[in-house]
DNA sequence: ACTATATATTTTGATTATCAAAATATTTGT
DNA sequence: ACAAATATTTTGATAATCAAAATATATAGT
């Protein structure tokens, strides 16, 4: 019993560390090698359609406006994202992926599907099943330790 | 179909997220306040038996030996490594934890297998073995990926 | 309408983790 | 014994981060 759980903690942490430098591998091999894993986080925060405000873009991220603030200056400065005041509310500051920053956003969302589906390929429907549902759970349980109010 | 993938990335994307600010804040939440995960992972590498070079250690956690001097600096003033050269060859250094950081592995250890168990207490039998077949296939595919000479 | 307070963001000054390349110390091969 | 190889540290630089101060704008109370 406690075997299991040793064998379940240690692939967690194997795929955890592997999966950090595949991406990392992934974004400096790629067509968009000016960028980093973090910048790439930043720019999956923005979203694909319309726009966001600073705060709502540093919650999501869980950083300091500060840290976004600069994050945000270098993304500009590599094209990748615009800034605009908001018309209606000017000390607001909205912030949209330019064309480059939406292809960066796809080609990334595309590297995570295609890992997904290789490692599915020779699942069967049944095991599909199950590690989804194990996911949920393992997934509703950190967020109940996370967030005990919550639960 | 293609909203199972998507649900599974999504999933893993959160859990991922999660498991990083669980284990940020349970550190310095615990006795162990004055370290960081980074910190923490190299307590975790230099391993509670005996002592590891810091080729060994450099190599284990993939960063260079000028960054992991530094880091090792900051460990053994805060009291949980110690350093001592080869007597076979002077060239090489030995770091092994103190009691102190052999506490502190203890208690990571018992965090992560806390976090394990929570999650895997109310799944069946059943749904254990699949979840562990899943993630040894997952940890196989991305080390495959990772390193396509070895497969 | 004025003024104080609240809100959104940026700036400033600092720290930590990281790297590549140069420097140092020691061992090994010829 | 000396050149080359090896193990580690030092140096100088960059990226990501924070807290607190500063700035700009909006809102609420009188």
């Amino acid at each position: 019993m406690k075997d299991k759980f040793v064998e379940i903690n240690d692939l967690l942490v194997e795929i955890y560390d592997d999966v950090i430098r595949i991406e990392e591998y992934s974004i400096k091999q790629g067509v968009f090698s000016d960028i980093s894993i973090t910048e790439i986080h930043t720019i999956e925060a923005v979203g694909l359609y319309g726009s966001k405000t600073m705060s709502e873009i540093a919650a999501q991220l869980e950083i300091t406006m500060g840290t976004l603030t600069t994050a945000v200056d270098k993304l500009i400065k590599k094209g990748y994202l615009e800034r605009s005041r908001s018309e209606v509310d000017r000390r607001i500051v909205n912030v949209s992926l330019t064309k480059r920053g939406k292809l960066a956003y796809r080609i990334h969302e595309k590297f995570h599907m295609d890992m997904v589906k290789a490692v599915m390929e020779d699942m069967t429907e049944a095991e599909e099943e199950v590690l989804l549902t194990a996911l949920r759970k393992l997934n509703k349980h950190l967020k109940e330790i996370y967030n005990p109010a919550k639960s």
